[in-house]
Order: C-alpha cells, then structure tokens, then sequence
DNA sequence: GCCGATCATCGACGGATGTCGATACCATGT
DNA sequence: ACATGGTATCGACATCCGTCGATGATCGGC
C-alpha cells in the first residue's frame, strides 16, 4: 500500500487550507485508518491484558487467513502505529498511541 | 463508494475493542477522509471567507475536472461532512464539523 | 542436522475506486 | 420557447487494494 511514518504534517483541517503535498500525506495516514481489519487489529491490541497481542492469536480473532493478517500488520506497523518486537518464534505487537494523536489533531476544532 | 452518513458507532479505538460491525462501519468513515481531493476540499470550504463555497471555483482550485469534483463533493455530502444549498444556478457548500469531531473522538485516548 | 512451527513474501485473482468525456438535468435570462 | 451555463449522472478505463494459496525465511527443540 506504500505507506510512510505518520507524522504530523499540517494544521489542523478547519484551520488552514491544505495544499497538495500536505493533503497527500494525510489521506495516506487515514487510508491506514480506512480498512475495517485494520481498526479491529488496532483495538484488540490497545486492549489487550498487557498491551500487546501475539500474532499468533489474530488470525482467529480476526476471522482472515495468517497472510492477510501479516499484510495489515505490517501497513500499521510501516505506519508507525504499532510496534513488532520478535519473542523467540513469536512477533508481539503494541500500539503507538502517539500516532493516533497526530491525526486527532489534525481532525480538531 | 457506499457511502452512509458518519455517526457514534463506537468507544474510542483505544479504549474497547471494536466488533466487526462497528470496525465496518469506522472504516467507511476514514474511507471518506481518505482521499487528497477530498480533504483538499473540505479544508478549503472550511477556510473560505464566509465559511461556504461555491461549487463553480472548486474545479480549479483542486485541479479536478467537473465531474471528478462533483464525485467528491456527493461522497463528503453523502457522509455528512458537508451540507449542499442550491442557490439559483449554483450550489453552495459548508463544512459540518460535528461529523469530522466524530472521528476525533474515535481516535481519542 | 533435521523437523515443526511461526511469520513474511510472492503471485494471482476479483472487486472497489479515482478520473474524465459525453450527456442529461435544471434554473435563469432573453 | 429557446439558448445558456452550472451541476449531476452515466459509462468506460486504468489503477489500486484486500484476500489467500504457495513458498521462503527463521527460530527452537529433538
């Protein structure tokens, strides 16, 4: 889906008009948003027990096949929006609350 | 593009995790903000002088052709982001920024 | 060193989406 | 009534994207 780090790149929507360059980068950072597999990733993990999920479980929490799940994982984690950190044989995933946040800010009034 | 108007579906991302349904239904709203012509358009009749602004200047400010813009502009309407008046041979666009606050929250921490 | 398990990558397929020319619709002014 | 001009709709096209089977890479245990 060629997807870069979320970063702040704007003022907020209602405050500013955007130009080209910057509208661009938003709408990819919400095209990472705009996929219903994607949001349900991002909330079992931020509600997980510890914070973190094995990807090993998802793929039945989810309802899609192991290569479709390793697919939206790395766009959020290409994103910036979750963390991979390799346990042995298992990768385990945490959110990056932060980068949430640069697009709530980017929504505000 | 399927598009429903944008409504609470659900607690913050971050704070329970989301069924299916409510997954689809987040989805299709960042879907609408997915797009750099959209959220070009929404900002800019946001920053508009009074607050609207007519359709006729839309294609050029975007560097769209009329249809492509009148695409758009039916999607962000469709989704309650933006209200449509028609006065004489023009119509007239504001922005409705409890629609995008609603994303915010979604987003929130 | 081999095997099994976990996860990423590749390739292919089908459906969705952005774009625009052509056209239809509708309100206005002559 | 007709012509004009702004806007929505239609149809077609190219591209993008989600999905998954098959395969490859890597790690731990026997």
């Amino acid at each position: 889906m060629q997807v870069s780090q979320i970063a702040p790149c704007c003022e907020p929507l209602l405050d500013a008009a955007l130009d080209e360059r910057e509208a661009q980068d938003l709408a990819a950072a919400f095209k990472v948003l705009a996929d219903p597999v994607r949001l349900r990733l991002l909330s079992l993990i931020a509600n997980a027990p510890d914070g973190e999920l094995c990807a090993c479980d998802l793929p039945a929490l989810v309802e899609r096949k192991q290569p479709t799940v390793s697919h939206h994982l790395s766009i959020l984690a290409d994103a910036g929006l979750l963390t991979r950190e390799q346990r042995g044989r298992w990768a385990w995933f945490r959110v990056v609350p932060d980068r949430l946040a640069v697009l709530r800010d980017a929504l505000a009034a």
